[in-house]
DNA sequence: TTGTAAGCGTTATCAG
DNA sequence: CTGATAACGCTTACAA
C-alpha cells in the first residue's frame, strides 16, 4: 500500500499533520526521528498530485519533436533530459510532423508542465495561442515558428554549415553542384539553402534552378530528390543534402542507379551519424552538436521557469563543423569523428 | 490568463459549480449553452491536477529505456506512443545503462503515472519493491529482470534470432564461428547467445571459448571485441554481432584493421538500421518489429490498468527475421528490407 | 516549535 | 436536473 496519507503519519505519531509536512520540507521538529520512523513503517510517500494542486507545479518539462525515432532529434531529447538532472522529469511528443498534432498535443499540456521544448515541423505553424498567451514559457529548438521569432531559441549555424559544405564541394572543382533542401518553410531547411546560394554567389556560380530541388526532410524525399536529379539532361557532379534522413535516401537512389560515389557524383551531407564512417564511401558531412542543442534548451527553459520573462529572449547558436570523409573526393587522410572533441569544440553565440 | 476555474463559470453564469461539472462530464444540463459560451469566453480550462487528485489517475505512462539514442529503443518508444493514441500521454526516462538510476527513476514514478513500460538494461537489477507491490502496473519490453518474469512482458525471439543467424553463417560453409555476445545478464543477450549455442550444437560443430566473447552492446564494446578476435591466433572466419551497436563497433574494428568483408571475416548483426544496406558491404541481419514490441506493450498495458490483475500474466514474445544482404557473402541477389511486410509478416505468440 | 483551519480546483454524494 | 457539501492530500498563514 502506498496509500497511507500524511494524516497516518501524523496520527501515528500523534502530532499534526503540518509537523508532518514541515519536517518533509526541512525544517526542524521536535519528534523528527518518530516521524522518520513512522514513514518507513507506513511506506508513506507524499502524493504528488496533491502538491502540484497546491503548488501550481508538475515538477515536468515536455518535449515535443517531430521524429523521436530521428537520431538527430533523439539526440536532442537525451540532451535535454541529462540537464535537467534531478528537477525535471520529461513528458515527450513525437508528432510525425503534423503541425495540427502539435496544435492539440500544446493545447493537452496546460496544466500538466511548467515548460515546453518545441521542435516545430514548420515555420508557418499556426502560432498557437497557448504559447503567445505564455501559458507555460517555451524554448524552441533547431527550428522556430516564423510569428515567434522572439521567443527563446538555440538553433544551428545553418547557413555557416551550408556554406561550408558547398564551399567544400566548390574547393573540389565542382561547379554544377545541386542541392536537395529541406523544406523552405522550416528553419533549417531555409537557412541551409541561403547557406548554399551564399557560398555559390561567393564563388561566381551560376544557380542553375535544376540544381534545387526543396524536398521533405524524409529518406523517401531524399531518394526521390537524387532520382530527379540523375534525370535531368545536365546532371549535377556533386549535391549537399539539407539532412540526414535525406542523405540516407538519396545514398539509395545513387546506389540504385549505380552512380559511383564520388567519381560521378560527390555528395555531401548535413548531420553525423555513427555510422557515416562506415557507408561507401565514408560521407563527409557537416555536423552540429545535437546534444549540446538540447541540453541548452533545456538550461535556458529552466531558467526561464524560474526568473519568468525578466530577462530578455536568448537566441542561441551552435555552430556547424565539415567533417572530411571520402564522398567528395578528398585526398584527406580519414579523420574519425570523436564525439567528446566535438562538443568540447561547439561555440556557442547569441 | 489560463486561470479561471469552474467557479468562475458557474459565477458568470449563474448555477452551481456541480452543473458545470457535470455539463464538462457530458451530462444533459439545462443552461448548457450558456456554460458553453462562459467557459470560451473566460478562456476556461479544467485544471488537471485537481481532476487527478480527485481520481487517483495521471493520463500518463512512463517509459524506461537504457539509451533513447539507440534507435531501437527510439522504435520501441515511439511504437508505444502511437499505441497510446489519445488516452496516455508519455513520460519518458533513458536511464544510459544504469540500474541505480532506474531505480531511482521508478521510485520518483509513484503517483505521477499510471503504468510504467519497462526496458531494463539488466536481468538481475534489484528487484524493484515499488513493482512487486504492484504500485502500478508493469509490462517489460525485450528485457526482464529475472525476479520478475511472472509479469507482463513483450519479448522479441532472440533465440531462434540467433539460431537463424548462427545457421546462416554454417550455411555459407562457416565451421569457426564467434559470437560477440551482449550481457549474458540481460535478457537478449542470454537469449541470443543459447541460440547461438544451439545452432553449432544442432551442427555439430565444437564450441571454441576463443570465439565467444562477452561484450556490452555498446559501440566501443563490440570494437574491443572485434579486436580481440582478430588478435586471436587462429581467427574465427565468421561473427555474429549480439546487437546493432556492437556491430558498428565491430565494423570499425574490421575497417580499421582493413580486414575484407565477407572474404576475411563474414558478418551478421542483431537488429536492421536505415542504413545497413548501403555500409559496405551492405550488412545481413536479424530483424524484428521493435515499434511493434513497444505498440503491443503499451496495448497490454493499457489493458492492465483498466482491468488490473483480473487477468494472467500476458508474455508475448515477436518473431526475428533473417535479411540477407551481403556481409555473409551471400550470392543472393539484394533484397531491400521493406518495412511495412515486415510489421505484416511480424508474428506474435505468447 | 506546534496545532488549527483554510484552501488549491475538481468531482461525488445526497437531498431536493 | 440542480445545488450544497464533503472529500482528494497537501501546504501555509495565523495564532498559540
Amino acid at each position: 500500500m502506498s496509500n497511507a496519507t500524511i494524516s497516518d503519519v501524523a496520527k501515528k505519531v500523534g502530532v499534526s499533520e503540518s509537523t508532518v509536512s514541515r519536517y518533509l520540507s526541512g525544517f526542524k521538529v521536535r519528534n523528527s526521528e518518530l516521524i522518520k520512523r513512522a514513514i518507513k513503517e507506513l511506506n508513506y510517500r507524499p502524493n504528488i498530485m496533491a502538491r502540484n494542486l497546491k503548488s501550481g507545479k508538475t515538477g515536468m518539462v515536455a518535449v515535443i519533436v517531430p521524429d523521436i525515432t530521428n537520431p538527430f532529434f533523439a539526440a536532442i531529447v537525451r540532451g535535454a533530459e541529462v540537464a535537467a538532472g534531478d528537477d525535471y522529469m520529461l513528458q515527450l511528443i513525437s508528432t510525425g510532423d503534423d503541425p495540427e498534432k502539435e496544435e492539440a498535443a500544446i493545447r493537452r499540456l496546460v496544466g500538466r508542465v511548467d515548460g515546453l521544448i518545441y521542435v516545430p515541423s514548420k515555420e508557418n505553424s499556426p502560432a498557437i495561442s497557448e504559447i503567445e498567451a505564455k501559458t507555460f514559457p517555451v524554448v524552441f529548438v533547431d527550428r522556430v515558428i516564423s510569428k515567434m521569432k522572439n521567443f527563446d531559441s538555440v538553433l544551428a549555424d545553418n547557413h555557416h554549415g551550408a556554406l561550408l559544405a558547398t564551399k567544400h564541394l566548390i574547393e573540389h572543382g565542382h561547379t554544377n553542384i545541386a542541392h536537395i533542401a529541406g523544406p523552405v518553410t522550416s528553419t533549417p531547411g531555409k537557412g541551409r539553402a541561403e547557406g548554399y546560394s551564399a557560398a555559390l554567389k561567393d564563388s561566381k556560380i551560376d544557380k542553375n534552378p535544376d540544381f534545387f530541388v526543396e524536398s521533405d526532410f524524409t529518406v523517401l524525399g531524399g531518394y526521390q530528390a537524387m532520382m530527379s536529379l540523375l534525370n535531368l539532361k545536365k546532371r549535377p557532379s556533386a549535391v549537399f543534402v539539407g539532412n540526414n534522413l535525406m542523405t540516407i535516401g538519396a545514398l539509395k537512389a545513387l546506389k540504385e542507379a549505380k552512380v559511383k560515389v564520388p567519381e560521378q557524383m560527390a555528395i555531401i551531407g548535413f548531420d553525423d551519424h555513427e555510422l557515416s564512417d562506415l557507408v561507401n564511401p565514408p560521407l563527409t558531412v557537416i555536423s552540429r552538436d545535437a546534444h549540446l542543442q538540447g541540453a541548452l534548451a533545456m538550461a535556458t527553459l529552466l531558467e526561464r521557469i524560474k526568473e519568468g520573462y525578466q530577462f530578455p529572449p536568448k537566441q542561441l547558436k551552435v555552430d556547424a563543423n565539415l567533417v572530411v570523409r571520402m564522398s567528395c573526393g578528398s585526398t584527406c587522410p580519414y579523420r574519425k569523428t570523436n564525439a567528446d572533441k566535438h562538443v568540447l569544440s561547439s561555440s556557442i553565440s547569441s
